[in-house]
DNA sequence: CAGTGGTCTAGACCACCGC
DNA sequence: CGGTGGTCTAGACCACTGA
């Protein structure tokens, strides 16, 4: 391992450097769970950085559950580092993809519209404001997964107006596309029913998990999005640690 | 505020007990969200430890939500410090609490059984292991807002063989006096019925959102919990930012 | 422009635990 | 026993931003 380290983008704070490349290989899966990554005094030499700055990106590393620190025995790729926990951004698309089924996606509804009119609103933004709207069927197989409403703040995001969303579904497209700084998730349990139903294949009234998902750059409301999922087959997972007080 | 700071408990690293020091006033509500904490410098001497090390408490508490920081302006308490977030064991009594109801609870079953039984087991424990069982309605004045099935793993907590559970509910008296050191939450969605449905006032079929949550102690289960919330009523959050990387 | 956090260094001692 | 991470220090320079 030590002959191929991945190498530092000079961008931004050096410990955050040392995070990313880091980060990389466990998280696209060529470090696998258990993999042994270089001491601390290794990392301090191939990076050129003090010991402290190399620990702080190692903690932060493993306070994220990337990887797991024991004294003599070293830092290893956790378990389930690649595990996308419930406090964090997930895509449809990978998740589908990971589970070795063939995903895709069909765009159902395709509008410009206003903060005002049927399909509400993002949160923060006036009622005037232009929005992309969106209905996308994410599939596995034949089978749907996921149906998203999605709203997108045309101010912020000016290329989504002519985006066709021909390979890459809308929520891969923004990940890649558009910066954020913070998100919001809301989930809570509902009832399918009209087109909801119909397009998700349920019995009308079957319960859903809805997640509820808005991102901000900065100030500014980026996108919202409505996550319908077959309430008995979706699992959100989160695992963690008691507060340190 | 620097007159009465709080005072350090002389328990494992000088950082953790920084902010442990700190996030108690926070999180008990004596520091209001906005409210100032001092200077790294000033806190360096009031805690007689170096710049560094106060770093990183008030770094890990910036991690985690409870305070914000900006060059400048200093360290202030963060809104919603107080919030449940997605990723941590709350409990609604607390919840109940704070939004102002009164908190009750009902024991509608109590017994002592084993894993193989018609409750299930928990996961990771022989189905001989001797649990025990409850269900528990929660309520905020008249009105039920969670179900709860609870197994406890008698081998782990056998205080619970005998514990009453007359002022604290069982949840509660869990995380007073059971100590745990991992935690996983899985949420779904799920139709009500049965007594699930007739305890929460609720028709058959009604969406529920449930969050199932086992915590261990090193390697040993402790406690399983099927929390059952109407659906339309219950709701998680939580808040985030993109990954490092 | 001055106060605040952000970062980094070089070195130190200690605790744990596999060999 | 010795390698590893855990922690801590004293000091330094820089970047941002509100008064």
């Amino acid at each position: 391992m030590t002959a191929n380290m991945p190498a530092l983008d000079g961008d931004g704070p050096l410990w955050l450097q040392i995070r990313r490349a880091l980060a990389r290989p466990i998280l696209d899966g060529s470090w696998p769970s258990g993999a042994k990554i270089p001491a601390e005094t290794e990392l301090t030499e191939r990076y050129g950085a003090s010991r402290m700055t190399v620990n702080k990106a190692l903690h932060s590393l493993a306070h994220d559950g990337l990887v797991e620190r024991r004294r003599r025995r070293g830092t290893l790729v956790a378990e389930r580092a690649q595990e996308h926990p419930v406090f964090e951004i997930w895509d449809v698309a990978a998740e589908v993809r990971r589970g070795g089924a063939d995903y895709g996606f069909t765009i159902h509804e395709r509008e410009i519209v206003d903060g005002g009119g049927r399909h509400g609103g993002i949160d923060g933004l006036d009622a005037g404001t232009s929005l992309l709207w969106l209905l996308v069927e994410h599939r596995a197989g034949a089978q749907p997964v996921q149906l998203e409403q999605r709203l997108i703040n045309l101010d912020a995001v000016p290329a989504a107006r002519k985006e066709a969303f021909r390979k890459l579904s809308p929520g891969e497209w923004l990940l890649r596309e558009v910066p954020w700084t913070e998100a919001r998730h809301t989930i809570l349990a509902r009832a399918a029913r009209g087109t909801t139903a119909r397009l998700l294949h349920l019995a009308p009234g079957s319960a859903c998990l809805v997640v509820e998902r808005q991102t901000w750059d900065g100030e500014t409301p980026v996108t919202f999005a409505r996550l319908w999922h077959p309430g008995e087959q979706h699992r959100l997972v989160g695992r963690f640690e008691p507060r340190k007080y």
